[in-house]
DNA sequence: TTTTCGTGCTCTGCATGCAATTGATGCCAA
DNA sequence: TTGGCATCAATTGCATGCAGAGCACGAAAA
C-alpha cells in the first residue's frame, strides 16, 4: 500500500512546479514560496490555518525540505507565524497590524516620492502618465479588478523610481499581507473617486518635481486607503 | 577513517550551540543565522567570502540542513548573496550600496521619529535622556565603542518608541549591513561632536513632541552618518 | 462531576544520502 | 599556442528517516 514511494535524492527529472520558460531556473523553495503567498493572499489558505508540512509537501509535489525553507521565508514577510514544535499558522491580520501596517507603507512610499521625485526618468514619467489614463479609464467603466491590479503596479512604479533597493524590498515584503487586507475589505469602492483624483495629484507632484508634494500626497493617499479598509474590514461581513 | 558519524535522526541530546539559559529555545537555524551574521559583521567572514555548506555546517556543529535555512535568512536581509548551484557568498557593501542603505534607514527612522513624537512615553523619555548622558560621558572620554553600541541603542529606542512593528523590523533587517559599513570606516570620530550635537537636539524635539524636527533631525543626522561614513570608506586603507 | 496523569499518535526538527549542476582540468584538433 | 570538448571532482538541491516534543483522549483519583 505504499502510496508514492520516491527514491531517496534529487529525481531525476521530473519537475512538478514550474510552467517550464520562466526566466532563471529558480529552486523548488523558492516556486513553493510564491505559490504559498499566492495561496494565502487569495485566501485559499485562509487566517489561522494549520499548515501542516506532511499535507502540503505532498499538495505542492515536492518534499518537506524546501517546503520548510520557502515557509521561513514567509514568516519573515509576516504571512505566516511560525511556533516551535507546531505547525506554522497563517497569520492573523488584526485591525491594529492593519494600521501598523498601512504606517509603514505610507513611510515607504513617502521616502520613495521624493527621492523619485528627481530621480524619476521622462520615460518613466511618460509610463505613469498612461498608467493613469487607464486608470481613470477603468475608473470609468467600472472595472474594480483591473483598476486595483493597475493600481498596485503605479505604487510599485514609483517605488522602483527611488533607486533605492532596500526601501523596494521593504515595500515588496509589506505588500502581500496589504493585499490581504484589501480583498477582505470588500467594498473598496466608496472610496474610489478620491483615490483616483489623489492618484491624479500624486503624478501632477511628480511631473511638477515637487518632492515634497508628492512625498505628502503618496503617503496620505495610502493613509487614506488603509483607514478605508479598516472601516471595511470593521463591517460584520466575515466571508 | 570515519570523521564523526553521527546516527541519522534528531541527535539524542547533546546541544552544541546555544549557550543555555537564553530565554526561548530556538531552533538550531535561528542560532546559526545569529552566529553567521555575527561573523559576517565583525569581519571573521570577509565580504566575497565563499559559504560551503558541508564547511560551515562543521564550523558550527550542526547539519546542512539548519545551516541552509539560516543562510536564506542572512539572504534575505541582504547580508549574503545566493547563487543557483553554487556556493553562496558574504555579499560585497559596494558605495552606491552603502548610499541606498542610509538613504532608506534616514527614511525609516524619519517616520519612526515623527511617530514617535507623540507616543513616546514619559519613561521613554526619561531612559533617552539618561541615555544622552551617558553618550556625552563616552564622548568625553573618548570611548569610541561604548559611544557606538550606545548609538546603536539610542536609534532602536527611537524606532520602538514608534510603535509600529513593521517599520521596526524593516529597520533590524538594515542594520547589520549598516554595522558593516561603520566598522570598515576606521576614522569614525571625524564626525563625533556634532553627532552628539544632532542626538541633542533630537532628543529636545522628542521632548518638545515636535513631530516633523524630529524626523528631520534625525532622518538628516542619519544621512550625515552615512556621508562621513562613505568617505571613510573611499580611503586607501582597506583593512 | 471535575482534575490529573498516562498513553499514544502526530508532527516538527535535524540528520544523512543521492542525483544534478557547475567549474576545473586535461586531451585532442586546428 | 589556442579553442573546444569530455571527464572529474566539488558542491548544491532535494529527498527521506529517526528522535523528541506536544496534543488529544481516556482512565483513574479526588
Amino acid at each position: 500500500m505504499d502510496p508514492v514511494r520516491r527514491p531517496r535524492g534529487r529525481p531525476r527529472k521530473p519537475v512538478l512546479l514550474e510552467p517550464a520558460g520562466l526566466g532563471p531556473r529558480r529552486g523548488l523553495h523558492d516556486q513553493a514560496a510564491e505559490r504559498l503567498r499566492g495561496l494565502i493572499v487569495d485566501g485559499t489558505l485562509p487566517a489561522g490555518a494549520a499548515l501542516v508540512e506532511t499535507e502540503l509537501s505532498v499538495a505542492l509535489g515536492i518534499s518537506r525540505t524546501p517546503l520548510r525553507e520557502a515557509l521561513k521565508l514567509l514568516a519573515v514577510e509576516g504571512l505566516v507565524e511560525l511556533r516551535p514544535n507546531r505547525s506554522p499558522r497563517v497569520a492573523e491580520l488584526r485591525a491594529d497590524a492593519v494600521t501598523e501596517l498601512f504606517e509603514a507603507i505610507a513611510a515607504i512610499e513617502r521616502a520613495a516620492a521624493e527621492l523619485a521625485a528627481s530621480r524619476i526618468t521622462p520615460a518613466e514619467l511618460e509610463r505613469l502618465r498612461a498608467y493613469q489614463s487607464e486608470l481613470e479609464a477603468h475608473h470609468a467603466a467600472g472595472e474594480l479588478g483591473p483598476y486595483f491590479a493597475l493600481n498596485q503596479r503605479i505604487h510599485t512604479l514609483i517605488v522602483a523610481c527611488a533607486r533605492n533597493t532596500p526601501l523596494r524590498e521593504a515595500h515588496e515584503a509589506l505588500h502581500a499581507r496589504a493585499e490581504i487586507a484589501r480583498r477582505r475589505a470588500l467594498d473598496s469602492r466608496a472610496r474610489w473617486d478620491e483615490s483616483v483624483a489623489e492618484h491624479r495629484a500624486i503624478l501632477a507632484a511628480l511631473e511638477a518635481r515637487d518632492a515634497a508634494a508628492a512625498g505628502r500626497l503618496l503617503a496620505d493617499h495610502v493613509g487614506h486607503t488603509g483607514t478605508a479598509l479598516l472601516a471595511g474590514l470593521a463591517r460584520p461581513d466575515a466571508a
